[in-house]
DNA sequence: TGGCAGTCAATATG
DNA sequence: CATATTGACTGCCA
């Protein structure tokens, strides 16, 4: 019926602002292309889907923000584009513009007349259209590498990036054309075959070579089909991506007979402009040895010049990314700032950039994260925690209560957390028990056993970078447990952050509450699918409980957490309610030990100010009555059903047709008006969830 | 004033 | 006991 309701409305709901639903489809829907699965029906009314490009370090939850939103995709195929824009002269222009992406040529390729456009370089977004400044697309990515190297170490379990690479669905390649490009790649950039086949396609590189040599036309594919959508997705990717995808840096990448392939940290020297303060470092080191009781010998067994990690500026962003504190900005969190001279310190340096092999993705994404904190808080406008007398606006700058500067705390330390994260990850992915492959969203999973297949299978050849990769891992990890705590005494002694007071709780509380609040960068969209997806595998295999995730991290009910997590909505249709998914996010992305002291049963956190009802308080405190909540009304069954009857008739009564009927169901008004208000908010998210992008394709051979 | 997004939180369900 | 459902509310917006 409702459905019923729907068709015959929805044209008249688009265009008046009367009807129902009068944004059927969001008013940022775009249609989608029907072509969205394997199978694209027709090559008309199918504008290209663009690309995400992912934020490194995003765990395969960040998008760019772009023009044709997956969430756009509505399931059941082809959305009405003339009916959705019918005489809706806003909307021209959009239309105009989809027009025209679906006449692109889907895929672009590199171009080497256009690589004056590229100062932006993979920092920019790989999406796609024709029109616009799209510089990524004209721009070639290796010329801009060659006259700006910068060296990276892989960051991310190829897990991540499969999915990345199946995310995104053009309409139609060139097989041939495609494969020809990447044989040209693989050829000058010595890229291994058999490695390219495993970390991108998963597949033999058998599979690879022949797909190479006899590409098979688009339309005469099926499941093959997404071998070749990898590539091309691979293809269009910043180049650090398809790195971190490989596996490799760019040393290797460029000449394949670089000076190393991988640099221990541990062994990496200083650069010799860099000075240690010894003493301080001696001091530091004694004292950690002796917080985790680390034998001397064993120190000494692995004795090396600890590498050093300020965090340099790179290239993708001149700015420092920590100006206001000496802790040190380090990714890599081993050796605070303050042991530096930095009148040594020359940012602008290569050599010294190459020096730092951890993770500049990482620093690209904390600069994003950082650089606009403070003009994204349009975004989401309806955070919590903003009581009347203590306005704390959580994705503002500002400074948090209790003297200490909570705003350099929790900057400083979420760039340090990063690094941390990313090898927690690894762990986590790696211990997570294998399992249900299910072919559906659970990416997080999936991608997991893939890669997990990838190291056994690696293993027995002799080329295994992954399995090299994940001893590496270890290595970092032990590494990294350390530091982080070096770092924060240091910093605790720099800030007259004192843990003495009884409030040590509270402090710490409200160090989590600044990183579990921190803001997105401008124009990052999170994956909330995959997002809900991973942090409820994550909750399942920890045991962590909804009311204590709801209380600890997502400041909200249980009740609301089920569904958030359950039922999420894509990102380009949310609101204000933006705002808990960063929180979701940004719990997930911390590392495992301050992840699961934030939901550890046994720590008594503070109750958090509870946001809430702001005007019931209001009201309180005016009148000295406390505002009563009615009492939940229990609809009989018989009531119930009708209720559900006329509502599919008709979603949207009139005041006095829902008087009418509340009299013959012998309801009160309000409840059939809040009947009527829930019933139909309920049936939109419903549609809004099933916008998520299906990913149900993975399965194939 | 009416509609919707985002929630709370009581209560049903598992 | 944990999770899911859903009536009631507040804040915003037009």
């Amino acid at each position: 019926m409702y459905q019923n309701w729907r068709e015959e409305d929805s044209k008249a709901a688009m265009t008046s602002s009367g009807g129902y639903p009068r944004d059927y489809f969001g008013t940022d829907a775009l249609w989608d292309t029907g072509s969205f699965g394997m199978a694209p029906t027709s090559s008309s009314g199918t504008p290209y889907v663009s690309i995400p490009v992912q934020y490194p370090n995003n765990n395969g939850l960040l998008y760019q923000s772009q023009n044709a939103p997956w969430s756009a995709q509505t399931n059941d195929g082809i959305m009405d584009k003339d009916n959705y824009f019918n005489e809706n002269l806003e909307n021209v222009v959009e239309k105009e513009r989809c027009n025209e992406m679906e006449n692109a040529n889907p895929v672009v390729y590199a171009d080497d007349e256009n690589t004056n456009l590229l100062e932006e370089k993979s920092l920019f977004p790989a999406y796609q259209s024709t029109s616009g400044s799209d510089k990524f697309w004209y721009s070639n990515p290796y010329k801009a590498w060659k006259d700006n190297p910068i060296t990276f170490k892989p960051t991310e379990p190829m897990g991540n990036n499969m999915h990345q690479l199946e995310t995104l669905i053009p309409k139609n390649i060139d097989t041939e054309e495609l494969c020809e490009k990447l044989t040209r790649e693989i050829h000058n950039y010595n890229i291994c075959c058999q490695n390219f086949a495993k970390k991108v396609l998963n597949k033999h590189p058998r599979v690879l070579r022949k797909m190479l040599k006899n590409p098979k036309p688009w339309n005469e594919l099926r499941t093959g089909r997404l071998n070749y959508i990898r590539i091309h997705n691979w293809l269009n990717l910043p180049l650090e991506k398809r790195l971190g995808i490989l596996d490799m840096e760019l040393m290797e990448w460029k000449t394949g007979t670089s000076e190393t392939g991988n640099v221990d940290p541990l062994n990496a020297s200083l650069p010799d402009y860099v000075k240690l303060d010894t003493n301080q470092l001696t001091e530091l080191v004694a004292q950690e040895m002796n917080t985790h009781k680390i034998s001397s010998r064993k120190f000494a067994k692995n004795r090396q010049p600890i590498q050093e990690s300020r965090n340099a500026n790179d290239e993708y962003n001149h700015q420092p990314l920590q100006t206001s504190t000496n802790i040190g900005s380090s990714d890599d969190l081993v050796i605070p700032d303050s042991l530096f001279d930095s009148s040594y310190y020359d940012t602008n340096d290569y050599q010294y950039e190459n020096q730092l092999l951890h993770s500049s993705t990482i620093r690209m994404y904390n600069q994003q994260r950082n650089s606009d904190t403070e003009n994204s808080n349009d975004q989401y406008s309806n955070q919590p925690h903003s009581s009347n007398d203590q306005p704390i606006d959580p994705y503002r700058q500002r400074s948090f209560q209790n003297g200490a500067d909570f705003n350099v705390n929790s900057e400083r330390r979420q760039s340090s957390h990063s690094v941390d994260s990313v090898f927690n990850k690894m762990a986590r992915k790696r211990q997570t028990p294998p399992g249900r492959r299910s072919p559906s969203l659970d990416d997080v999973t999936y991608l997991d056993n893939s890669y997990r297949k990838g190291n056994d299978d690696e293993s027995s050849q002799s080329t295994s970078s992954s399995s090299a990769d994940f001893k590496a891992f270890e290595y970092y990890k032990g590494l990294l447990a350390a530091p982080r705590k070096i770092i924060d005494d240091a910093y605790r002694r720099s800030s007259g952050f004192h843990a003495s007071s009884s409030s040590s709780d509270s402090e710490a509380f409200a160090y989590y509450e600044g990183l579990l609040a921190a803001p997105l960068a401008n124009d990052t969209a999170l994956d909330t699918k995959i997002l809900c997806d991973s942090i409820l595998q994550e909750m399942k295999t920890r045991y962590i409980s909804q009311s204590i995730f709801a209380t600890r991290v997502a400041n909200r009910s249980q009740g609301t957490l089920s569904e958030l997590l359950r039922k999420p909505k894509p990102w380009d249709s949310l609101k204000s309610g933006r705002g808990t998914y960063v929180r979701f996010f940004n719990w997930y992305q911390l590392p495992e030990n301050q992840r699961m002291e934030i939901v550890d049963k046994k720590i008594n956190w503070p109750v958090p100010e509870k946001k809430e009802v702001a005007g019931r308080r209001a009201t309180e405190a005016a009148t000295g009555v406390p505002a009563k909540k009615k009492p939940r009304t229990e609809f009989h069954p018989v009531q119930r059903s009708a209720l559900q009857t006329i509502f599919e008739e008709n979603p949207k009564p009139s005041a006095d047709v829902m008087a009418h009927i509340a009299r013959n169901l012998k309801l009160d008004i309000g409840a059939v008006e809040n009947f009527f208000q829930n019933t139909r908010k309920r049936t939109n998210d419903q549609e809004k969830c099933k916008r998520h992008p299906p990913n149900d394709y993975q399965e194939e051979n």
